[in-house]
DNA sequence: TTGTCAATAAATCAATCCTGTTGACTAATG
DNA sequence: CATTAGTCAACAGGATTGATTTATTGACAA
């Protein structure tokens, strides 16, 4: 009966799945929806309805000129809800405000030589509480999402802080809204799935080549996290020699051949063409195996490979990959196809957000 | 409001659960199967009272002893429907009945140098036809699976008969119920899920070592097919020395060695012990490979090893696969369990009747 | 060229149905 | 008599159904 309606996410499956149907196919009309969902055209009428009157939906112009009533498309409101993203990185830590159509509208970084617990706390919670200050009272904001390297303790025993520190509990005290923490590689999966300008199909792998290479699943549409929140491993994969995903396709695994670490921007990664040309080629070979044997067990159309890397190496990764999976034998399996994403650097601090968005807004998001 | 409400096959979600549970984990009370299902006790009431009207469930001995009233178990009634399976090997057709708890009530087999179309279809139609008169007019048929090798024409010029040759359509012309194939492999590992005694976590990986290697993915209980019907596909996992794991893991593979062909069933592996052994360690490299290649991907606690040879050899491959496990890297992973299927040589024709129960019985199995 | 009307398609209204919940209640036991 | 299993009756939410309204194109006759 109050105003506060405004303030409930807990919508239904299928209010879900409408909102999930707009992000991915953009404007869509209640004709559409109903096709699409299986639902009647009087069930779209009412959910719409309440969407449109919570905000999350805004109804467009008509279209005229088929025959039959001109059709009223549905597009999401970009205010309908606002997500906070924070991203852990070797260098660099950044906090984001995303807004309900992936678009940044804050983004806040700092950079450090290692990353301590103090020191991100402190980032966080100032910059969280800027944003917020900034923000009319009648934003929405869902929640916050954590990217983070998994098991940071074994990057050095400066890093030995982190191995009782529960960032996501300690950054929820005090916050409004709930706090989400993934793997970053899995972050970067979930922001292609959702915010990707890309044409998926529904299951793909991912695989995203930061300082460490990792990954992530979909399956039916959802990105899949597994029962101890390990899916998505593709850097723990193991490859030809006894070694690791991890252990090749990484940006460390380039840098110690340079000698030299890389700056976290695309500028700078000028070197020795020949030293990256046969980092490229070791890589291929290894993320070919592994996208391989993802498709043999998931039968995966699709591998999407994407980095925190200059998009002439995304590219070159990309074709090398597909030259080397073609040497591969795949009796009993059809090759997957090899696309590159869309987010490169932007992926992990986008899937960090995206992270309350899918627990909120996704079919089957939310588990709690 | 006829009496021909006794063939609706068309369960709700929740009556699937609640026979679901019941196959699990045995006889349930009622207000366990609240507890289990989150449903109020007043909808299990109503719930279960169709499905014993039905014919679905019975209703146990109450059981007293405890505090409170005493509580009444129901179990699945073992005529609630009945599944014909059929199973097509290399040397072997096999037809079987299987009833609502997973016991074979019929069974014939016809041997044959190879499978021909029409071979297979007249022992099939033949077989059915039998089976259908022997039974009374009140038992409910639900649905036919057939378990086969995919790619049967690689096998042989002779096989090349199969190559557009639709065996589950043309089985399925004058059938009154419904018609399901899949790989033999993958069926073995629905009739674990299913039918397996053994106790499974909701998500695991099947392998099945036949004539040639192949496999199964259950995930969040449920078996994968995957968008082109051919997840699972383990035998083509790509493993180390350019080969994939059915060169390795196969009984063909040992055929090869020993000189001659095993029977299809387990008198008669005595042979050279050596030759075996090698083949057990070699395939267990391989597997264990292919195990923690699914771990790293899909955050699989489980890996379950089956075929169709003897049970010691199982247990040997089962063994040797742990071991060879230990051997290789698991940096950021967790190794998977490894188990011994429960099924042996029946997995795949269980797991072929194993189909349409599935489809009509299990949580998300009705597609169509 | 223009007016009229059938066909088409989008969307809604009102009634109803189905499935599950709630709260009060009965039953049987240690 | 506290405890647990189970049911009865009323009700609520979310969907469907079938009739109805609205807005348009396209064909055809004047």
């Amino acid at each position: 009966m109050l105003h506060d309606a405004r303030n409930r996410l807990d919508l239904s499956q299928n209010e879900r799945q409408i909102l999930s149907l707009v992000r991915r196919r953009g404007p869509l009309p209640r004709a559409a929806l109903a096709q699409a969902t299986g639902l009647s055209p009087q069930a779209i009428t009412n959910l719409t309805r309440k969407l449109i009157e919570n905000g999350f939906l805004d109804s467009g112009a008509v279209v005229r000129g088929k025959v039959g009533q001109p059709s009223t498309p549905l597009s999401l409101a970009p205010e309908g809800a606002l997500f906070l993203g924070l991203k852990l990185g070797r260098r660099l830590v950044e906090l984001a405000l995303v807004d309900f159509v992936g678009r940044i509208k804050v983004h806040r970084q700092e950079l450090y030589g290692h990353p301590t617990p103090d020191g991100v706390m402190t980032f966080a919670r100032h910059g969280i509480a800027t944003i917020l200050d900034s923000l009319s009272p009648s934003a929405r904001i869902a929640g916050l999402g954590i990217a983070t390297p998994f098991r940071l303790w074994d990057w050095g025993s400066e890093m030995a802080g982190w191995h009782d520190f529960d960032l996501a509990a300690r950054l929820a005290e005090g916050l409004p809204f709930p706090v989400f923490l993934e793997n970053d590689a899995s972050t970067a999966c979930a922001a292609e799935l959702i915010f990707g300008r890309s044409v998926l199909p529904r299951d793909f792998v991912h695989l995203y080549i930061a300082h460490f290479a990792g990954g992530g699943v979909v399956l039916d549409g959802r990105l899949r996290i597994g029962p101890r929140r390990n899916a998505g491993a593709l850097g723990s994969m193991p490859i030809p020699g006894g070694r690791q995903l991890l252990d090749v396709a990484s940006v460390s695994t380039l840098e110690e051949r340079l000698g030299r670490s890389l700056p976290p921007d695309d500028s700078g990664w000028q070197g020795p063409a020949e030293i990256e040309a046969q980092w490229i080629a070791e890589s291929a070979d290894a993320l070919a195996f592994v996208a391989l044997s993802a498709t043999a067990l998931l039968d995966i159309p699709a591998v999407v490979i994407d980095g925190a890397i200059p998009p002439a190496t995304r590219r070159a990764l990309a074709d090398a990959t597909r030259t080397a999976m073609a040497r591969l034998p795949a009796a009993g399996i059809d090759r997957p196809q090899v696309t590159e994403g869309s987010l490169a650097r932007s992926a992990r601090i986008l899937g960090a957000a995206a992270l309350p968005l899918a627990h909120f807004f996704e079919p089957g998001g939310a588990l709690a």
